[in-house]
DNA sequence: CTGTTAGCGCGTTCAA
DNA sequence: TTGAACGCGCTAACAG
């Protein structure tokens, strides 16, 4: 059995108050009585039992989720799995006592970003995660919500220069020089244009993708050129417009980079131009238009971050910084997701069966 | 504030102990207050707070890990995460109230492994994790201990015919189609050999990679043959060996894939050749000596599964067994990692210090 | 400065 | 068939 605060005390020869307001570091105890029970308390291995600690005090972490609001999937796939972290019903284990709530702002909307965080600061949340947009206003909520306290977590866009406590998402420059990297060896060899299509360079992640795609084509050297960037507003209509006018005016067009969202467009221009197909074409994110795209082969491959990994691993990490604990960032690191035709996930799961004695 | 048993209590007119025989489907009730409390657990919207039925059971769960010996990186590193599970200073939020063992057997000993779980079994521990070995009295092992009622996990390597309740590891056979998919892309157009070295063909893992790495390459028809499985035991100086003697022999060697371990040799063998090296060299698991490699040019993609999560996620799967509860499978899918040079991730990282007020 | 006591939400005696 | 009372490990009043 592991010890308890009552093992402690009765090493230390104190009371279970003592021994708490050691372990809380709070303040009113003799520092010879305080060395006593930390000896205690290393001599015996003591670990504090979070789980006890929570129900003894009733806390609650209420963790403010604001995402961007819109038709793009992968934010209504976050949304999803932000809801279902806040259903006591359906959270995965770890996540007790959190109470989610969520707020959606228009995408692209700085000022809207800047007043929906000043206004979530309020509540005197545990903790705010924000998918970011870059810009003044934004940077400078997020350190008025610092400065009162309220640890703030970035989501899939980051923020570096507000200060915020984490960055839950993948390291986007990373995931351009992959895409960078994947595109030279799916052209190797052959010579051509390289077309790139953002959703907006006021994202970070989206010019990060953008700056690593780019660094990784100019290492290959070799024939391949980029064209200037093209951007989509993330828009589905707009992005197929465009990817229309790329096929029909750029004839040695070898490998087009999808860095946003509107993936939907890009795959309709695909399966519609007559012109030849590029023989590369990397995109952004799983959703059930990339990934039938996949399979069909108008995609070569999907760069992808898990929503579910990102919702769990925000609300793990704003708990252990409202708490001052530790946590550990190999289980919080997001990773770049490479998903080819084989070795695509199955669709979509639902929760387990309760064990049913049989085995079935 | 979520209701509680006293609420549920109050609402339907009877007793705390009432309220908790109904909770937990035990005997003794009449069946018309059984349903007065099920209408008001409904009304209420409960939902039962775990932790503090764990601290008023004291349930603690024995998880028994059963993991080959060896110097197989992998394995050592999948050693190293089951051993922080166990550690509860170390241990990540949501694997409370387990106590972990660990039972290292050697590699590819049928006999060993089996005799290994039928004594895990006697110390009726809460579920059982396990690097299977495919062979009918593992398997035989493996039902006894669910005829015991002890629900088993397979790891890494999986043991389906025992019916096993649960495996943790990635698909083998989309990993190998994968690798073959990389591969048919890295080496597009050109024709040649490619080589395939193994651990060992008993292990179920190895085999569905095999099938299907020759899966996707047969489909790619063209110029790429595939030379006779190497079986290398995992053992770096028999896979230096064999890779040495491929070198000197294959001239027309276009890739080589190596899905077992031992990686070392292979690295090793690749780095002193005076032979053209070969185009495309895929490789599994992510280890000192692969990530050196990739970084080195040596070696072009590493095919991997985070040993980190599947320790992590077989203590939560068995638990959910032994309670009869549900878990999320989106959470314990075990995602193949694909590694380039380009995103790799950073080497190894502790845990992250406490979160100090000045935001250092 | 230190100790006593009463819960947090739930499970489990034992008695009625 | 039902209920009252105690305890799990910890925190937070309130005394002393």
């Amino acid at each position: 059995m592991r010890p308890t605060v009552h093992d402690i005390a009765a090493e230390a020869g104190v009371s279970l108050a003592t021994v708490d307001r050691v372990l809380n570091a709070r303040a009113g105890v003799r520092s010879e009585t305080r060395l006593r029970v930390q000896a205690a308390v290393e001599r015996l291995g003591y670990v504090r039992d979070v789980a006890a600690a929570n129900l003894a005090k009733s806390r609650i972490y209420p963790i403010r989720f604001i995402l961007p609001s819109g038709d793009n999937p992968f934010m209504r796939a976050l949304e999803a799995h932000v809801r279902q972290v806040g259903n006591p019903a359906l959270r995965p284990g770890g996540l007790e006592r959190v109470a989610v709530s969520l707020d959606c702002v228009p995408p692209l909307d700085a000022p809207a970003l800047a007043a929906a965080l000043i206004k979530a600061g309020e509540d005197e949340p545990a903790g705010i995660a924000v998918v970011a947009v870059e810009a003044p206003e934004v940077a400078a909520a997020v350190r008025t919500l610092q400065a009162r306290g309220i640890p703030v977590a970035t989501l899939v866009s980051d923020l570096p220069a507000s200060g915020r406590n984490h960055f839950a998402g993948i390291d986007n420059m990373a995931a351009g020089r992959t895409a960078g990297g994947l595109m030279r060896r799916f052209l190797s060899g052959s010579r051509g244009a390289v077309a790139v299509i953002a959703g907006s360079l006021s994202l970070r992640d989206h010019r990060e993708r953008l700056d690593g795609f780019a660094q990784a084509l100019r290492e290959a050297g070799e024939g391949l050129t980029l064209l200037p960037v093209l951007e989509g507003e993330d828009d589905p209509a707009k992005v197929e417009a465009l990817a229309k006018r790329l096929l029909a005016e750029q004839p040695d067009l070898a490998g087009i980079y999808s860095l946003g969202a509107g993936d939907r467009g890009l795959v309709r221009a695909l399966a519609q131009t007559k012109m030849p197909r590029p023989q590369a074409v990397v995109v952004h994110e799983l959703s059930d238009h990339t990934r039938q795209a996949l399979e069909e082969g108008l995609v070569d491959a999907v760069l992808a971050q898990d929503p579910g990994h990102i919702a769990r691993s925000a609300v793990r990490v704003l708990r252990a910084f409202a708490d001052g604990l530790v946590f550990d960032p190999a289980q919080e690191r997001i990773r770049i997701d490479i998903f080819l035709k084989d070795n695509l996930p199955p669709a979509r799961q639902a929760l387990s069966d309760p064990h049913l004695p049989t085995g079935e």
